[in-house]
DNA sequence: TAAAGTCCTG
DNA sequence: CAGGACTTTA
């Protein structure tokens, strides 16, 4: 330390304590996280009349009585005990808080906490080898993080004192020094079995594919020594030197949080460990991203494989068909004539070229020209074909085209198809009847089944290859068949049916999923899916995204003392790194030459669509849990509007949540569109039809293509048009500001991801970077100063903080980070 | 040492 | 918001 240091500091001091520095701060997310709630909830709020003015939602009445008092003295005594807002943070054994919120909401929608789980077990499904390999770590060094089983974060202790300085003296020390030998030895073997239990629920879960395979079953002696062990840990490596210096906030946070009578020292603990763990578990998420990118562009490419393969089956077996049913037309063709013609003499053999026309040259009805040159022609010609049954014939058969498309979009078996194709011949011989007209009508449907075949194949390669051509190509096709009811306009016309009458949006809801997943958890055993934020991340994200809402959402929960994994208090790493193949960028082999300008594309190929982890749909690339939230709109957005994905993955583990998040979505989407780096809404009209929808279908589309953009971007867009920046513009600007509202701390490939449209270089990433420096510490301050004014007023009890519409709070955030009310409030 | 944070200043 | 100082982490 410099000597500047000594005097500066004073300086320093007098304004704001430079706390933690370098360390990520999480106070946003503790301080008021009522406030915040609310706060997200005003801002986010529709202006329908039911939800305006005042947004606090939660219940005030419940329990944790005792607290109240101890809370407001610890609050009052934080804000005027130092000028930190460090130091403001908020001791309310929340938890109850959340319990509550989670309590309303399951009351509101109907439990939706499953979404969450399913949400994180899919994001754990793509990314085995990353799960497994933070199961793996943490059971070594980082017990905390981790999506297996393994209870993330053990609930904070909150028997630490606020704020006072040695914080080792908890909680945790009685309990571990008390029985520390023993703990050991525990500690040691549960970390060995969790490691295996991880590893193997991981191969388990990712064999399954299914989301709620969670073996955790109920690991709460695991976790009491997780608990153990974190606070261990925090006692050692917490320097806690308040007098004046730089305290650690990590060691002041989860004192602070803790109240000593409120649940359980728990939450003090995890506190700590998350703060203490800022850049340890950072790359963990990274990777997990990367990875979860990884296995998904894989699983993609498996399944476009077989998707290929399957598509071949059906052309063989369509063909086979076809040979079929020459056959039998012959042999009946071949009665026929022999009934006609009789003993006339068949003059027409040497003309003969193969079997089926043999008989023709005997025919001297008008017939006979056409199948003569149908002979001659092989299967091309159709222009003789009699125009009214075949243009019906043609139609028909059009539409079953369709309808197969769609079925096989929606990934249905060649069976479907085959039998369809069946049918179809069936019923042409059976109306053909045998006469000459059968005999053409047999040939046009022939050659329309080729047709219909190799328009399949087209549409399917294409669909793969750029799931937008398809959407709009399958619209099209559509349009022209009205008669099919194609669940592509449907899905895409019409929100969600597939899952059913959406439950009533609630604030809460809308922006609490992850927050209500972890709190259904913490109501009864702690399991909180620390990576929530991660898995959301990943499940949405596809591209992943970690809450935006978790800046808001996660605060409540943190404040809760619940370890929220959607909280988003860690920051992930911003830039990818290029080396070992982790790197999504490397695995970009689609990606132009420029190497060094990585250009931010999740998709290693425009086949693979690596971000659509999603079964094969080409309309749903994007699973819908991932798109739970307004700012994954380019990636979420996709699938939001257009149903959701078909495959295997179960969506009925799909909160609610995240689709009312989606619905709400669109408005803001619809908006963003417009912003932005200027491809976006340059692409935007490439393929979207809003002719073909509704208003909503308007904005749905628009979300299609702009989530198409994201996706041209990620795989260089065919097109080339897109305009690759190689600055920032106010517009990115303004993007990121809403983004911020998103996450806090986006990482790299977040960034890469929504400002797809700029040629990421050093520079740009530290800009952007900088960007949400600023925004957090603007917002920061913006809480501080609301806290400090409740406090001022007064405010003696956390579930008192609320933050209407009106508030300086609101309007401070609103103004500075939505100033043109890009986002819906 | 680079990256990513925070804090402070202009 | 940008720059710089400074810290922490990997």
């Amino acid at each position: 330390m410099p000597d500047h240091d000594s005097t500066t500091l004073l300086t320093r001091q007098n304004k704001r304590r430079r706390v933690d520095i370098g360390v990520k701060r999480t106070v946003g997310s503790v301080i008021f996280p009522r406030a915040q709630e609310t706060l997200l909830d005003a801002m986010n709020q529709s202006h329908g009349p039911d939800q305006d003015g005042n947004c606090s939602l939660v219940s005030h009445g419940h329990g944790a009585t005792n607290g109240d008092g101890e809370k407001s003295n610890v609050l009052r005594k934080l804000l005027k005990r130092a000028n930190s807002y460090e130091d403001t943070m908020m001791p309310f054994p929340g938890a109850t808080i959340i319990s509550q919120l989670l309590k309303n909401n399951m009351g509101k929608n109907g439990g939706s906490d499953s979404g969450f789980q399913g949400s994180g077990a899919l994001s754990s499904g793509g990314s085995e080898i990353q799960a497994e390999d933070a199961c793996s770590n943490s059971s070594r060094d980082s017990p905390s993080d981790c999506l297996s089983p393994a209870p993330p974060l053990p609930p904070p202790s909150s028997s630490s004192n606020f704020g006072r300085p040695p914080p080792p003296p908890n909680h945790m020390s009685h309990s571990s020094s008390q029985s520390l030998s023993t703990f050991d030895l525990e500690r040691l073997s549960d970390e060995h079995l969790r490691a295996k239990r991880a590893r193997v629920e991981n191969i388990i879960r990712g064999m399954s594919h299914s989301p709620l395979v969670r073996p955790n079953g109920s690991d709460h002696n695991q976790e009491g020594n997780r608990e153990n062990e974190n606070g261990s840990s925090n006692s050692n490596d917490h320097r806690v030197e308040d007098g004046g210096h730089k305290s650690s906030r990590r060691g002041d946070c989860p004192s602070l949080l803790s109240s000593p009578g409120s649940r359980g020292g728990v939450v003090g603990i995890g506190e700590v460990y998350r703060e203490n763990k800022r850049k340890q578990r950072l790359p963990q998420q990274q990777h997990s991203f990367t990875q979860l990118v990884c296995s998904r562009q894989e699983q993609r490419q498996e399944e476009r494989r077989q998707l290929k393969l399957q598509l071949e089956d059906m052309q063989k077996q369509l063909r086979q068909l076809q040979e079929k049913f020459y056959q039998i037309y012959d042999s009946e063709t071949e009665e026929e004539e022999e009934n006609i013609v009789n003993g006339e003499a068949n003059r027409g053999r040497d003309r003969e070229e193969d079997g089926n026309l043999s008989e023709d040259s005997i025919r001297s009805d008008g017939l006979e020209e056409s199948h003569r040159d149908r002979g001659r022609h092989s299967h091309d010609d159709l222009s003789e074909l009699d125009p009214g049954l075949f243009l019906d014939r043609a139609r028909a058969l059009l539409r079953e085209q369709a309808l197969i498309d769609g079925e096989m979009e929606e990934d249905a078996d060649s069976r479907e198809e085959e039998r369809n194709g069946e049918m179809v011949i069936k019923r042409r011989a059976v109306a053909g009847g045998g006469g000459g007209g059968g005999r053409q009508l047999a040939e046009t449907l022939k050659q329309e089944l080729n047709c219909a075949v190799s328009q399949v194949v087209d549409t399917v390669v294409k669909g793969f290859s750029s799931p937008k051509q398809t959407a709009s190509h399958h619209h099209g096709c559509h349009s022209s068949t009205p008669a099919a009811p194609s669940s592509s306009s449907n899905s895409s016309s019409s929100c969600p049916p597939p899952f059913g009458p959406l439950p009533p949006l609630t604030p809460d809801s809308r922006f609490g999923g992850g927050n209500l997943a972890l709190s259904l958890n913490s109501e009864g055993s702690p399991t909180p899916n620390y990576h929530s934020s991660n898995q959301r991340l990943h499940c949405f994200g596809d591209v992943i995204i970690p809450s935006p809402l978790d800046s808001f959402g996660g605060l409540s929960s943190r404040l809760s003392g619940v370890p929220t994994p959607n909280d988003q208090t860690e920051a992930l790493p911003l830039v990818v790194r290029k080396s070992g193949g982790s790197g999504v960028e490397t695995t970009n082999p689609s990606l132009p030459p420029p190497p060094p300008p990585h250009h931010p594309s999740l998709h290693p190929s425009p086949l693979t669509a690596s971000l659509s982890f999603s079964p094969p749909s080409f309309r749903h690339p994007f699973p819908l849990p991932l798109m739970g939230y307004p700012f994954q709109n380019p990636l979420a957005s996709h699938g939001s509007g257009g149903g959701y994905p078909p495959g295997p993955k179960d969506h009925s583990r799909v909160s609610p949540d995240s689709m009312d998040i989606t619905r709400e979505t669109v408005s803001l989407r619809t908006k963003m569109a417009s912003l932005g780096g200027g491809h976006m809404g340059h692409h935007h009209h490439r393929q979207s039809s809003p002719s073909q929808h509704g208003p909503e279908g308007l904005a749905l589309s628009l979300i299609k293509s702009e989530c198409g953009d994201l996706q041209d971007m990620a795989d260089i867009s065919p097109y080339s048009g897109s305009t690759i920046q190689e600055g920032l513009s106010p517009n990115h600007l303004k993007k990121a500001k809403l983004m911020f509202f998103y996450t806090r701390y986006p990482s790299s490939n977040m960034l890469k991801m929504f400002f797809s449209d700029v040629k990421f270089n050093r520079c740009i990433t530290s800009q952007l970077i900088k960007w949400f420096s600023n925004f957090r510490e603007f917002y920061y301050i913006q809480m501080e100063k609301f806290a400090r004014q409740a406090i001022n007023e007064g405010l003696t009890v956390v579930e008192d903080l609320t933050v209407s519409r009106d508030a300086e709070l609101f309007r401070a955030l609103n103004m500075h980070y939505n100033k043109a009310n890009d986002f819906e409030s």
